[in-house]
DNA sequence: GCCAACGTTGGC
DNA sequence: GCCAACGTTGGC
């Protein structure tokens, strides 16, 4: 089982609207690696939701629960989306400013590449972020 | 609001 | 197929 980390600006789709809303499509993705790695994505993986640009904190827990579909709004066909649905909140957010202060952390994929707003968690960094965020 | 990083586009 | 120009993301 692999595990993720997916962005989302609160201002567009928040962690509150996900668990109101019980699941979603991931769409709008008009990245190439950001797609393949949702390609990649198995039913039942999981995933950290991370508030960009405002809150700047991983805030919740999610499972993929559909595989990669092609996304009906990209006309040319390329672009996909999976469904998620919401685990539980963190505990305790983990904000970025912890994440870059923790020396365990300092390859993550979201550091070291800022823009990409679908990418790959390793089993140690899930952990490691799980403790911080009080599991 | 600014700007760095970086992905994409299009001319050659 | 290269690379400059441009657009977008996202932290600060």
């Amino acid at each position: 089982m692999s595990s993720w980390l997916m962005k989302s600006e609160p201002s567009a789709y928040s962690w509150e609207t996900l668990v109101k809303e019980g699941r979603t499509e991931w769409n709008g993705v008009r990245n190439y690696l950001a797609n393949n790695n949702m390609k990649a994505m198995k039913i039942s993986d999981k995933a950290f939701f991370y508030h960009s640009n405002e809150g700047l904190a991983v805030v919740g827990l999610m499972k993929i629960i559909e595989l990669w579909h092609p996304d009906p709004s990209d006309e040319k066909g390329k672009f996909g989306m999976v469904t998620v649905a919401p685990l539980k909140p963190m505990k305790k957010p983990v904000a970025l400013a912890a994440i870059k202060a923790e020396p365990a952390l300092a390859e993550m994929v979201l550091l070291r590449q800022g823009r990409l707003s679908v990418s790959p968690v390793t089993t140690d960094e899930w952990q490691k972020i799980m403790e911080m965020g009080g599991f």
